[in-house]
DNA sequence: AATATTGTTCGTACATTTGCGAACTACGAA
DNA sequence: TTCGTAGTTCGCAAATGTACGAACAATATT
């Protein structure tokens, strides 16, 4: 195997793993959605604990897909622009290069 | 949150979930590459037991982006191409539209 | 029939994930 | 300074995931 390749794989592995549980995916699909917005925010359409709402938000962060900042009492959250277009990408060139070679796209 | 997008989340959760791990990102790259493939080819390229990549190859499955079947002493995997569409359409999905709505994709 | 080949399944050990309440931190308001 | 608000972190329990060798099953070969 090649080494980029690799080093590929684990990169998709890592945002996959983040994206791999349905509050995650549903709390990137609401900051998405809009410019940003406060942690009560999402906390607010989520039926679990706000402790277990901040670890999947520090899991979105860690994956890079996501930021937030401290504004006063609250902590404004948004989607990482940048990695999003990026994870975008690579998730694209994933699904449509591999199976270019076997015409699997068309 | 609509019924439909959480349904549509946790689809795309299973799909990442299944993707969330290195080993399981190379053999969807490396059996996308081809046709098809027995498992002994998938194991040779692994520096992982054969138990463990049995292991991975059905998590793939359970997650509908390959197929496995019974040649001889022999097993074949491939990748599920209608799934595999389906899974393309989803990610692409999620990444573009949601970021229409903030003008990311431009 | 006995043996070899190819994978799967089982049992086990350890690590990670998930979810929660409680305790804590940091800040603004009274 | 005391209190309230908004989140994070801690500590725990239960569930899941990861990896392996050993045992097993199914077929092909001798």
């Amino acid at each position: 195997m090649k080494k980029e390749s690799i080093e590929q794989d684990q990169l998709l592995a890592r945002l996959s793993k983040a994206m791999g549980h349905p509050t995650r995916v549903a709390i990137l699909r609401f900051l998405a959605a809009q410019e940003s917005c406060f942690f009560g925010d999402i906390h607010e359409v989520l039926p679990i604990a706000k402790a277990t709402v901040s670890q999947h938000l520090q899991a979105l962060k860690a994956a890079g897909l996501i930021q937030g900042e401290i504004e006063a009492p609250k902590v404004r959250y948004c989607i990482n622009r940048e990695n999003w277009r990026q994870a975008q990408k690579l998730f694209t060139e994933f699904f449509c290069d591999c199976t270019a070679k076997t015409s699997c796209c068309e």
